[in-house]
RNA sequence: AGGGCAAGUUGUUCUAUCGCCCCGAAGUAGAAUAAAUUCACUUCGGGGAGGAAAGUCCGGGCAACACAGGGUAACCUGCCGCUUGAUAAAAGCGGGUACUUUUCCAGGAAUGGAAUCGUAACAGAGAGUGCCACAGAAACCAGGUAGCCCUGCAGCAUUGCGCUACAGGGUGAUAGUGAAAACGUGAGGUAAGAGCUCACGGAUCUUUACAGUAAUGUAAGGAUUGGGUAAACCUCAGGUGUUGAAAGACCAAAUAAGUUGCGGGUUAAGGCGACCCGUCUUCUUCCACGCAAGUGGGAACCGCAACGGGUAGGUCGCGUAGAUAAAUGAUAGAUAGGGUCCCGGUUACGGGAAGAGAAACAAAACCCGGCUUACAGACUUGCUUUACUU
RNA sequence: GGUCCUGUGGCCGAGCGGCUAGGCAGAGCUCUGCAAAAGCUUGUACAGCGGUUCGAAUCCGCUCGGGACCU
């Protein structure tokens, strides 16, 4: 596996933006996501998450994997990976929402295990379903 | 004209909304700082994947380390000329040679010539070694199974020719085989035979002349006349220092100048990143004993190895695409082309309808060139097939 | 990003140019009242495509698949 994505939102923010500050980038902070982190599947996705004492900017920082194994091509995890990101940026809100109020922070991973790849609809559905779980 | 196949060229449109990466400018009662300034946010402007970005099969740039010299090994390449940054190699273009497809011509045959299609890892098997299963007499300094011929001896037969067995010798014409069998045809010759000899033809090597930059070709002369395999070992010639961007430079942070072992002066250790020759380098300090050479001892120091500990963050390298877990997407709509159906028409084509709608292969991670592989649609060329008309 | 190894029946695994060993598993038969065990018999493979060679699993090239290493 190997591609993350953070998000990050400055202060109010209610835009649906995606900034490089809201994407997991730390090697550290993945090595302890994946190991302490809990975890939930909702095909063809499986999330990872954490709440962190770290201080972010933002209440999450999300990275998106696409397993190299299942998908051989480079243009297959990419597309995957830009659609999965896609659902996260346009329903991410509610979850921020939410987590400002506890004034809790977390970090995230979802995974794409699905053998095929799916339609953006599809990736859609399961992602809000994986966000209502864990928030 | 349609379909199919092959090769080459090309290889993707517009609008809206929400977003992504990089650069620049301006602004902010924002954050950090003494300040310069940096960061954040907002607005505006600009830029943002491919012909293969792929496979990583070649080469170059670039970087670090190494480097007196000679030889060996290993690896790569192998007709000639030109071109590109690239002597060699790779690639492109042209040429040569060999083989091959088709057609034609010459010949009794072997074979040769001309045109054309295609192929070639295209130096050497006149240096050596190995291998060539099965079949076959024989598979490589050829052989002797059958056959043919000669001689000797014995037997049979006999007017005579002869026949049979054995022994010795000659022979390579005939022979099933095989991927491959010892130049082809004819004549002479012989006991039978043979390039044994001759004629014509073929092949290999070579000398000279001429043509060509060259590979090579042509002609004449001479010598020779038994295979294959070098993508088997190998020989010859040319080339190759090693490692690669995870190369490498700098900064910051953190930890323990930690532990153990071995070595540190003569037939010692180490370097010359494979090996050898050869050559070069290293020839310390303290303590005790001794006049000295030296001996003994531990420690320091140096080198190597193992164990253990810490950090694994930033800048540069790095690009008017450009990150450092890696940017181009999602949604909605519109068209081009194509597909389906209906009508007219012999086709070509023309008109109309509904619904779908940009769908091939595939996404840069230092850069460039080549090769290979993948690929809808469009265009061009060639081949093939079908239909219609003449 | 770079470097390298590997691919033989359903599975494991020999085979360094000449009909592809062996074991397990499968099928049939023998044996048994039936089965197990045992014995006998039998089917099935060189990843794909080209090239070299008389002949290729083996040598060479390309493609595909599997795996390892370098930070």
């Amino acid at each position: 596996m190997r591609k993350s994505k953070k998000l990050s939102l400055p202060i109010k923010d209610l835009s649906n933006t995606f900034h490089k500050q809201e994407r997991l980038c730390s090697k550290k902070q993945m090595d302890l996501l994946f190991e302490k982190g809990k975890s939930q599947t909702a095909y063809p996705i499986k999330a990872v998450y954490l709440e962190t004492p770290v201080d972010l900017k933002h209440p999450v920082q999300a990275m998106f994997v696409v397993p190299k194994r299942q998908f051989k091509r480079a243009h297959d995890r990419n597309k995957l990976k830009r659609r999965m990101r896609e659902a996260y940026r346009l329903n991410k809100k509610k979850a921020y929402d939410t987590l400002l109020l506890k004034d809790k922070k977390m970090i995230l991973a979802f995974i794409y295990i699905g053998k095929k790849a799916e339609e953006y609809s599809v990736i859609e559905r399961a992602l809000i379903k994986q966000l209502a779980i864990i928030i």
